[in-house]
DNA sequence: TAAACGTGACACCAAAAGGTTTCGTATTTA
DNA sequence: TAAATACGAAACCTTTTGGTGTCACGTTTA
């Protein structure tokens, strides 16, 4: 069964409560509490997002005493990364001819 | 005013029936009624995906008789990628760590 | 010109998303 | 031990999301 990933990454990261949860696990592991004061909306709010956040993959919870504590884990971000590198080639080759077409007129003048 | 983002980038991408859409439009511009074609979906339902990848700046449309043109504009992708930056180093120095851990693994035996 | 095609605009609907409050329970602390 | 703390779970609510079908209208085509 595993964690079923009701959630996939994509959706996860779509909402800005939930990127602000990923930026500051990212600096350090937190407790739910700790958490929910960098944010005007419920604990249980919090735990939802980050119940999301799990079902992602991109964190996990362990029990310490009566906290939960929330670590990060970034890797299926990965999966983000490489459906833009398609992508990537297309605005890059926008930016090339840009360049291009600013170099000629440049030199028109 | 011009096109109010209503949808952030994040939001629009998160939707695996628009990132279908994306990936045609990034093959060749295409009418809706072709975009459709791909789905099995109402065109309606198409069409308010795509107003959807608009309000984003992601796509837009260009009416050519009684049809309308898709045509993708990859550029906002590039504020996910900015954003993924971040994280990047991250999930680099764990595969940094691993393969380290590998190979130290593989001079052990 | 009549019929077929492609679209936009609506009205509508069920389910999911994003919140809330309340209550029970384990863990600390005083 | 009594009170405060941190949390999970459940019930509930409103708004958004993702879809439908219908109708009217301009554009092509036969």
């Amino acid at each position: 069964m595993s964690t079923a990933p009701n959630h996939d990454v994509f959706q996860a990261v779509a909402d800005p409560t939930r990127r602000r949860l990923l930026k500051l696990l990212a600096q350090n592991d937190r407790a739910l509490h700790e958490l929910t004061d960098h944010f005007d909306m419920s604990r249980t709010a919090i735990s939802k997002h980050l119940q999301i956040l799990s079902e992602a993959n991109l964190v996990s919870g362990r029990k310490s005493g009566r906290n939960k504590i929330y670590h990060l884990h970034p890797e299926p971000l990965k999966e983000v990364k490489d459906w833009l590198a398609y992508y990537e080639k297309f605005w890059e080759n926008k930016i090339n001819m840009l360049k291009h077409y600013v170099e000629k007129d440049d030199s028109d003048h």
